[in-house]
This record gives C-alpha cells, sequence and structure tokens, in this order.
DNA sequence: CCTGGAGTTGTCCTA
DNA sequence: TTAGGACAACTCCAG
C-alpha cells in the first residue's frame, strides 16, 4: 500500500473539504496525485472570459493548499490521464460527476477504457439528489418544479451530511506544471477589475457563508428582491466551482432555521433546490441549452436586431435598470438575481431576441455561469420551459425598478452618469424636464441614451407575437 | 382513464 | 386610492 499512487481528477469540485471523491481516496491511500485538466477538445464550447479568471484564481487557491502539488495540464483527459496512469504506480483513478452530456458521454468512455488497467470510481459532490433518484410514481421524470422538489426530493432521504476531508499531501516526482500554461488570463485590465469584489477561495466561500447566515438570511426572502440590500448570499460562483459544497450549506442551513422566526431559511434552502431542479432538467433534457423545450417556440418570429443588441449588452438600452444590471454583469461578473430577470424579460419580449443570445452573453460574462442554471433560467424567463413564466407575464422596467429599487442606489451605482438625477426621473429619465437636465448638465440623448424601444408598444408587439405561435 | 386543482418572481384596466 | 379580475389555454400531477 505505501507505494501505490491513487488520483484525484478536479473538475468541478475545486475544494478539499467535504468532497466525497477525496474523501474516498484518503480514506484508502497514502498517497494521492491531485490533477486539473482543461478539456478543451471534448467539450461543446469553450468556457466564459468571466469564467477562466475565476478558474484560474481558484485554481491557485487550490494548488496552495496541496503545497504546490496539483498538476495542471489540458488536452483530452483519456490520454492525459492514461499517461498519469503510466508514470504512477497507480492503484484506482477518482472524480466527482459532472452533468452536461459532453462531459457525461466523455467521463463514461473514460471509465471503461481505465477500468481495464485500474479501479475507477465516480462520486456525488454536486448534488443534493442525483437526477436519476427522483422520479414520478410512474418513473418519467418531473416537469414541474414544485412537485419535483416538494413530492420528488424533500420526500426522499436527506442529502447526505458535509464531511471533513483528512488529507496528507504527496509530494510527487511528475514533471513541474504551472497553472500559467492554461492560459486562462488574457485582458489584465479587465480582469483586475472585474475581481476588486471578491476574493476567491475555499475559506473565503466559507466566510461568505457564515456572514450570509449571521446577517442577511433573516430577511432573505423579501430582502432578496432589492438589488442594493446585503440579503442576497452571492454564493453562486463559490457554489458552482464546487468551492463550498451544496451539503455543507443545506444543513446549515437546516440548522438556521429552526433559530429564526421568518421562513427565509427554507426559502433560501429551495433556491438551493431551484439549482437542482436545473441540473435535472439538463439531465432529462442533454440539449437544454439549444432547444426550447416547448418546441412551438421553433418557430417563433425572433426579431435580432443587432443595433437592440448592443445596445442590450453595453448597457445602453436608456433603461436605468436594464443598463445598470447589464454594466453590473460586465463590471463585477455577477448580477443579482431579480435584475437578471428584469433584463431576461426586457431582452426577449420588449427587443424580441431569441433567448439563447441572453444566454450566450451571460455564458461569457458571469462567474457563475453552469450550462445548467443558464440555460435552465434562460428558458424559464422566455417562456420556452415546460415550467415558466406565461408569455404574457412582461415586467416592466420601470415600475420594476420603483418598486425593488425605490431610492435609486443601485442604478446610481453603475450609472454614474444620470446619479444627479431627482428620484422622480431616475427610472425614466428621458421624462426629465429639459431645463432641469440642463440644469444638472444631465443631457438625455447625449449624456445618457433615449430608450431604444417604446415600452408599451414593445409589449404589444411581444404579445401578438406570442400570440401568433399558439397552438392551433 | 378521468378529474380537478395548480403552476417562483407581472401588468394593466376597471370599478 | 385600491383591490380584483383579465390576460390563454395548456400541461402537469396526484388521487
Amino acid at each position: 500500500m505505501k507505494n501505490k499512487v491513487s488520483i484525484h481528477w478536479f473538475r468541478q469540485d475545486l475544494r478539499i473539504q467535504d468532497n466525497p471523491s477525496l474523501n474516498h481516496l484518503s480514506k484508502n491511500y497514502e498517497n494521492i496525485v491531485c490533477v486539473y485538466i482543461l478539456d478543451e477538445i471534448n467539450c461543446d464550447r469553450t468556457i466564459g472570459s468571466a469564467s477562466k479568471v475565476w478558474l484560474h484564481n481558484a485554481l491557485e487557491d487550490l494548488n496552495q493548499q496541496l503545497n504546490g502539488n496539483l498538476i495542471f495540464l489540458s488536452g483530452d483527459p483519456l490520454k492525459v490521464l492514461d499517461e498519469l496512469t503510466n508514470f504512477f504506480d497507480v492503484e484506482e483513478i477518482s472524480w466527482n460527476r459532472c452533468y452536461e452530456s459532453w462531459t457525461i458521454n466523455r467521463d463514461k468512455k473514460i471509465k471503461e477504457y481505465l477500468k481495464k488497467k485500474i479501479k475507477v470510481s465516480s462520486f456525488n459532490g454536486l448534488l443534493l439528489w442525483e437526477p436519476w433518484e427522483v422520479l414520478k410514481d410512474n418513473g418519467t421524470p418531473y416537469k414541474v418544479f414544485t412537485p419535483y422538489y416538494k413530492r420528488g426530493c424533500l420526500s426522499k432521504p436527506p442529502p447526505r451530511e458535509p464531511k471533513e476531508t483528512n488529507l496528507k499531501i504527496y509530494d510527487h516526482n511528475f514533471k513541474q506544471t504551472s497553472l500559467k500554461d492554461l492560459k486562462l488570463l488574457k485582458n489584465k485590465k479587465w480582469e483586475e477589475k472585474i475581481l476588486t469584489n471578491w476574493k476567491i477561495s475555499e475559506v473565503e466561500a466559507k466566510n461568505t457563508m457564515k456572514s450570509f447566515f449571521l446577517n442577511g438570511v433573516s430577511d432573505y426572502s423579501e430582502g432578496r428582491n432589492f438589488p442594493s440590500k446585503k440579503n442576497v448570499s452571492r454564493l453562486s460562483p463559490y457554489i458552482h466551482w464546487g468551492q463550498i459544497s451544496v451539503n455543507t450549506l443545506w444543513h446549515n442551513a437546516m440548522k438556521i432555521s429552526r433559530t429564526i422566526n421568518s421562513n427565509s431559511a427554507e426559502v433560501f434552502m429551495s433556491e438551493l433546490g431551484w439549482r437542482e431542479f436545473a441540473y435535472y432538467l439538463l439531465f432529462h433534457s442533454p440539449n437544454l441549452q439549444t432547444k426550447n423545450l416547448q418546441n412551438k417556440f421553433d418557430r417563433f418570429p425572433w426579431n435580432n436586431d443587432e443595433r437592440f443588441y448592443n445596445a442590450w449588452i453595453r448597457g445602453k438600452t436608456g433603461y436605468p435598470i436594464i443598463d445598470a444590471g447589464m454594466r453590473e454583469l460586465w463590471q463585477t461578473g455577477y448580477m443579482h438575481n431579480r435584475v437578471r430577470m428584469i433584463v431576461g424579460s426586457f431582452l426577449v419580449k420588449n427587443l424580441l431576441h431569441d433567448w439563447r443570445r441572453g444566454e450566450a452573453w451571460f455564458w461569457d460574462c458571469l462567474f457563475d455561469a453552469s450550462t445548467a442554471s443558464n440555460s435552465a433560467s434562460w428558458q424559464w424567463v422566455a417562456g420556452t420551459g415546460t415550467d415558466s413564466t406565461p408569455y404574457f407575464r412582461i415586467f416592466n422596467p420601470i415600475t420594476q425598478s420603483q418598486k425593488f429599487d425605490p431610492d435609486g442606489a443601485y442604478i446610481r451605482k453603475f450609472i454614474p452618469e444620470i446619479k444627479k438625477l431627482p428620484n422622480k426621473y431616475i427610472f425614466s429619465p428621458w421624462e426629465t424636464p429639459i431645463n432641469l437636465q440642463q440644469e444638472l448638465s444631465t443631457i438625455v440623448g447625449q449624456d445618457y441614451p433615449r430608450p431604444i424601444v417604446e415600452i408599451k408598444s414593445s409589449r404589444e408587439l411581444a404579445l401578438s407575437a406570442f400570440a401568433s405561435i399558439k397552438q392551433n
């Protein structure tokens, strides 16, 4: 046993603690080799620009925790792992499962191949319930969230309790590899700026959880709707990259729920449930990212006007709440959940753009972008999913911002050029009397754009377009 | 097989 | 000023 080596393959589980695969190996082996493989060969699309930045920093932290023993390689994991098993005297290799169809197919192939030589194991380190375990009585998958979550998930045995990993660090003698060789960083100026609001490490993931449970969660169910309040967890990137396990969050939230009066901890848990549901939909509908779940939307007359799209991605639509959200995304790699719905509804239903273009932009810009959550959420907001918002539910950017950013703090933070406008006009700058615009040197059409579409008429256009694809 | 209640997050108009 | 219904009809789900 002494010289025998095992390999843990890091993927979407960039943590030491409560890592089922690492836990398994550390129980049985003294020597664990840890490897990360950047796979740009099998993937159906490369990871987004913001994601690469997060990944780079998360790997750096992980490597530090491993005393510099994390091996960084890129290429086809089958070949890479094959080489590693030739170099070391490997008895077992293991990893935590991923759920995109391309990863499932790839991993299956790798498993079949390596099994001929060594022991291969995989674990659930990403989800609370495996997608194939939650089914209706008739054996088919759920399509609606509430019954999926309440009857499907909550009636199952509770998710596994988190477990500390007791890992002995193994100083291996494999050739020196460098994180830099993965070439994840490119645009230094933007990368520095986008990182100013984040600390990317496993410890910081835990700190973020603690401070959320201490300060944010008690008023989460109401406060989470207000982008300038501190009631959202901002845990999504850490969760996505596996720097904290959902099991840790679930069981801690459960404890908190017994100590507070509101139902806020349960609401937070159901948000974890929505993440589960996204992975569930992806598993049972592998084309979630590219195909409308309701195929009648395949004949929807999207407009896809480039000028509209460019104004949207740059945060220059003339609607402050939309522009603030899109700039938050670009500047911080994150967007508040309510604002994601507002900008999504606007792109699809006021600008009549195919949700897949929005999904692609979010994929490139979000630190927390996962194929599962990103695609499922866009299908929800577009109304193309099976369990999604009805087509006539169109968010009004003005009333939404009046309601959820009542003092305009969020808008002013991300659109400094209109910060001098009084509250009366901050949600609809074009209504500011011209003499006031001059007095405040905030000229609409010059310092800040006029609205690119009119809300009322674009809404009516959308309603008739949606009516045109009705079943008969 | 049939039945009936329900479906994350809205808006607008009318009385 | 405010509360309630229309917006559309469909599919899902469980008894």
